[in-house]
DNA sequence: AATATATTGACAAATATTTGACAAAATAAA
DNA sequence: TTTATTTTGTCAAATATTTGTCAATATATT
């Protein structure tokens, strides 16, 4: 895992592909495959995937080609899976909640520890064996807790705020933003804001053409 | 809206967020901007506001800038927003009840007609005035009403064969995938397929550094 | 009314990304 | 064992995208 100079956005952009891809085709026991294969799979040219997986190291072999197995692993190892991580997410409505009970997430290493809002009709309850909590009691829950990121579920009005206290409250390392704003963190929090509008008006500028 | 030659993916997918930068600037009741004003506010450089607008005609006035409304309407109009869409959902667990609840799609032109499930549990119930029906009763439904995009919710295993009824029922124009699998869709129809895993693993990546 | 200032639209230059080509090295076949 | 085939990793060429520059033209000022 050898990494060279700076590796493009858009390169990192489609590692997640390719580990959803090489986790298919585990699941379906193959056990090498050739980057003219893949590429014709996931609709890249075989050029690209070589190029993309050279960026982290040289994972195949002349005349065998990649090892599906194997190169899973490396891509995952790329992408921080040897690991799990804690998340909160804050905002309990009905995507809060989605996401909560999203077991694909899970499957990932993605294990959701608890739930904040500040609806008393929701605080208290529990989704799945997870816990609601007043945000009230958020500093000292992430002071008590190991947790590495916070998914932001708010509205609009309350994200930047909400973003604000969970920065301030130290140690979570990035948080993943769908409330419908862009928000802004201090140097050394990743943000990730996420869009879904953005992806829809895409697809309605196409019907148009 | 005159446009030019060919327009690229890039700049198509950074038009959803002059949207919503713009709108923002109408809320605060802001008349005219300068693309190096917009640009210190979106991240962007002032040329790349230019060159991207002018792709589609010329907006802006020298020695003036752009008037934040009427280029709001007019990305609105590049984005297909000057008329409102049906759509229904395939898939009414979790995250189909969270983006049918999902208002903001409304607000923007977006009406979710009906839901469509095969668990016997959901069927029949509404959630917010819209009905989950059976969806063996699909492409009845669709025969009789005009919908223009489906939402797909369902898991991984039925997804693909969920779009290909709803490509082989005509009328529906495009597919907005959140099926952790990529979907494919006869030449013209159109399909979106949404990842948020792939968000949340650049996070991760980034986490890593 | 004349002049200074602001700011676009267009084009060219600079960067970044993707693709094609091929030697090198492995596997497979004879 | 030798030869043919496959397929990688790398580099250079081809494309695509972004940025900087500037004449042209509007607004604002005197």
């Amino acid at each position: 895992m050898e990494k060279k100079d700076k590796v493009s956005m858009a390169a990192i952009r489609r590692l997640p592909k390719y580990f959803r891809y090489l986790k298919d085709l585990m699941d379906k026991d193959i056990e090498k495959i050739s980057s003219k294969e893949l590429g014709d799979i996931m609709g890249f040219t075989a050029s690209q995937i070589r190029q993309d997986l050279n960026n982290f190291g040289g994972f195949g072999q002349q005349g065998y080609g990649y090892n599906v197995k194997a190169l899973h692993g490396e891509v995952g190892k790329i992408l921080g899976l040897n690991k799990s991580y804690n998340i909160v997410i804050i905002g309990a409505g009905n995507l809060g909640q989605a996401l909560s009970n999203y077991t694909n997430f899970e499957k990932t290493g993605f294990n959701c520890k608890a739930m904040f809002d500040i609806n008393p009709r929701l605080i208290g309850m529990r989704i799945r064996d997870i816990k609601i909590y007043d945000f009230d009691e958020f500093e000292e829950y992430i002071d008590k807790n190991d947790i590495d990121i916070a998914f932001v579920c708010t509205n609009k009005e309350s994200a930047q705020d909400v973003a604000s206290r969970i920065c301030r409250a130290g140690k979570i390392k990035a948080i993943w933003n769908f409330a419908p704003t862009d928000i802004t963190t201090p140097e050394g929090i990743i943000i990730e804001n996420v869009h879904l509008i953005d992806s829809l008006l895409t697809v309605t500028y196409q019907i148009k053409e």
